[in-house]
DNA sequence: GGTCGGATCATCT
DNA sequence: GATGATCCGACCG
């Protein structure tokens, strides 16, 4: 039995154009979590394109080609791509381009709308209060906050329990391209992309 | 304010 | 056996 597709969702249509145009056109949608029969949901203010097999920084760069971890990322436009970092953490990208060409949008940060309550509670420091900045602040941050996991890689995203929606567009002067973080590889390449004068991104 | 290192493990050499 | 699309706390100034 099928899960239906949110109607509002953006379709397989949106995500199959280039890393970097979806990266920018994802800022201002809004990204909904119903895991766990809670709902959670963020408007995306910071992304990061990953652009195609030429990218050094990609997982699927040539110099790797097609493994087990990145199969998603060879998979059809508008299916996640989430694997785990460091051990620790859980990122979340979102798949573009055309089927077997690996390309994919890592959504860095959010700014939280609904279910702040059940965020806080999931990002929940014994040790420290937490601000709401700290909420969905990095890829990390907001996988924990929204509680996706490897579970979750190559469902689509136009359906329960993770979608996107369209929300207002975010204007071409108001978006910023910088480089991407954490990467050694294609440093300088302005592939990072974020809604100026956001509060809610990772960095500056 | 800034910088540094540990956590922690799947993936790839 | 080394690495990494991160986060957090410790320490320094």
């Amino acid at each position: 039995m099928r899960r239906s597709r949110i109607k509002r969702a953006l379709s397989a249509r949106f995500y199959a154009r280039p890393a970097e145009v979806v990266a920018r056109e994802l800022l201002g949608c809004v990204l909904i979590s119903t895991v766990g029969a809670l709902r959670t949901a963020g408007r995306i203010v910071e992304t990061e394109a990953y652009v195609g097999p030429h990218d050094p920084a990609s997982h699927a760069a040539e110099r790797i080609g097609r493994t087990a971890r990145n199969e998603a990322m060879y998979g059809v436009p508008g299916i996640a791509y989430i694997y785990r970092i460091y051990g620790v953490h859980w990122c979340l990208n979102a798949v573009t381009d055309a089927r077997d060409y690996p390309a994919a949008v890592l959504i860095r940060a959010l700014e939280p709308i609904e279910g702040l309550e059940v965020m806080r509670r999931r990002r929940h420091n014994p040790a420290r209060a937490l601000h709401d900045r700290e909420l969905c602040s990095g890829p990390g941050r907001l996988a924990a906050a929204l509680a996706l996991d490897g579970t979750l890689d190559r469902h689509h995203l136009d359906q329960p329990p993770l979608w996107i929606e369209r929300g207002a567009p975010v204007a071409e002067a108001d978006i910023a391209a910088t480089s991407r973080i954490g990467i050694t590889r294609a440093a300088d390449w302005p592939l990072r992309f974020h809604v100026r004068g956001s509060a809610w991104v990772s960095r500056r």
